[in-house]
DNA sequence: TTGTATGCGTTATCAG
DNA sequence: CTGATAACGCATACAA
């Protein structure tokens, strides 16, 4: 393996001003750095991180930990948020996922530790408080997507998941709908209760009664083995005498069942019904006909602000607290005006 | 920073004996072992992965490369798969991806090696043949869902698209469909032609002739900004006056439309018409109603055994070559027997 | 069964 | 501006 030693051999320097050079230090002669570049460059030299790490203990490495990557593809921007910082910004990343497995997340907080990591992204496919089990490994960590549930107080960095549903109440509202259904999604999530709250609390601060709201469970159970109920519950609302003219949907992939629900009794999307999403989870939008009005989770940016709040943490730059970051409304065509 | 000195001099002996306990070399008494574990565990010792990788040049670190991760929610699985051979193996997973930038590759060729990564899974969301842009690195690297375009032979995992199209082809002719529609995928990726192959020959072994298969092109374009026809083309299918009993679809996405274009017609799925996708994204082919029949890409399995492989290369025990995955046929309620 | 000495590829220190 | 040398945390060879 060719090392920085070769290559001082080779330029006839000592090793130390080829640190110089491959550091971009100053104190070195414009025709100095060039016959080291040249001879760095001749002999393929490839600086050796590990080796690095153990002088300057700065691994410029973050991690991620996430719980479920599989069973959610939603939330995979997150990770191209986190990956696409990391690489304008010159840092590694490890990865791990746990499974859900509280003993297998130990094992990688201390994998990461032997690594010496700089921070720490922890990040969940689902928005939720949870506790990370770092037993006695202290790193600099950020949470993205969910927040710790007890005493620690780490930054963490979330989607508005209440602006997000207001804004799509009132489009609703602001379109003439006035009986309106709800289909939630699964209680567990924390996304669930403040989207229903958003949807309560606009509505009725609209001046619609809750008579005019109809509000249904769509899902509920453990995540990855939920119960679901979603056609039945909208095949019901539909055939109700007094049908609402527009459903809000607890998040996209339930919208699949309520589009068939709707059409197997004949009802025509938006002509009859008008129906909105939550994610804009672009597989389902856009492949439903019409296409599907919906509020965008601000996955990427979630990635993106999240690896750098992270990295102002671990440089001490800023007190970092606790963000939320915007839903934006998707408008297509899956909703009328009445 | 605790390290195997300081752990040495509370348990009272040398750094060396602590080095055996830690790997677990023989000829440690019992009592020393003992008195260096408590020691460990009191200090909070955890060993420093760059120092052993200086000495030992073998970093029990593989490199994951990806193009697109975001855009294709689908193959995530094989991440995931990737991630528990890891896990289960003690490996840790370096992960990068290109966003399609061949700058950007080569640069993380070059990180991966100043990591001195032992290996690299090559990993495409879609099937396709590619050429690694390595530059002048070179690193044992298996390939998973794609293979080399020229002269380079690298071992390569992919799963069996003509084989899952054959069956899910043979399922249909077995349930009695004699005219049968086929949405085709996106040309440009390799499982298009290898799915639609199997079709077509499958049906003409059964004895159908050209003039029972109704192939028209569902989708087209460059990956991430492909037009889409598939709502259109299975409206048109769907109003022939003989038109197909069953419907082949490019995958399980596409299948979204096709529904809700027989629906729209008042086709019921599937006493009118039959439906059968392909890859089992279960966030479709379970929204669906009825549940979607389909053949599933094995996806998991692909980077489970890719990982596998690439660690028998860099430990040079097998000679490997390029292997195949089957699908597996999931039979849910999409069809009917006419 | 245990310990000592040396070297891995860097960066840091300090002297030139 | 440049270089000799120490030091980082660990593994390896060899000695005891």
């Amino acid at each position: 393996m060719v090392s920085i030693i070769s290559v001082a051999k080779a330029a006839g320097v000592s090793n130390k001003t080829v640190s110089r050079v491959i550091n971009g230090e100053p104190y070195v002669t414009e025709e100095t750095r060039e016959r080291v570049e040249k001879a760095i460059r001749d002999l393929g030299y490839i600086p050796n991180m590990a080796a690095r790490l153990i002088r300057s203990s700065r691994s410029n490495t973050f991690g991620i930990i996430t719980d479920y990557v599989s069973t959610t593809p939603y939330s995979v921007d997150i990770v191209r948020g986190i990956q696409d910082w990391a690489n304008a910004n010159g840092k590694t990343i490890l990865m791990a996922n746990t499974g859900g497995s509280s003993k297998r997340e130990a094992e990688i907080w201390k994998m990461f530790q032997s690594h010496r990591i700089d921070g720490v992204l922890y990040v969940t496919m689902y928005r939720r408080t949870v506790d990370p089990q770092a037993g006695d490994v202290r790193i600099p960590t950020v949470m993205i997507n969910c927040r710790p549930q007890t005493h620690e107080l780490l930054p963490s960095i979330e989607p508005d998941d209440y602006q997000g549903a207001q804004d799509l109440t009132r489009y609703l509202l602001g379109r003439g709908h006035r009986k309106i259904g709800y289909i939630r999604l699964n209680p567990i999530l924390l996304g669930a209760q403040l989207r229903l709250d958003a949807f309560r609390k606009t509505a009725a601060e609209f001046g619609l009664a809750e008579s005019d709201l109809s509000i249904r469970l769509g899902m509920e159970g453990p995540v990855g083995a939920e119960k679901n109920y979603v056609f039945a519950v909208a095949t019901e609302m539909l055939q109700q005498k007094d049908r609402p003219t527009a459903i809000m949907s607890g998040n996209d992939e339930m919208t699949i069942q309520i589009y068939i629900a709707a059409m197997a009794l004949g009802l025509r999307i938006p002509e009859d019904v008008s129906i909105v999403g939550f994610d804009d989870f672009r597989t389902v939008s856009l492949a439903l006909k019409p296409e599907l009005t919906t509020a965008a989770l601000p996955y990427y940016d979630l990635g993106l602000e999240g690896a750098e709040l992270l990295n102002s943490v671990v440089t001490g730059n800023k007190v970092p607290s606790s963000r939320v970051m915007p839903c934006k409304l998707v408008e297509r065509t899956s909703v009328r005006s009445v």
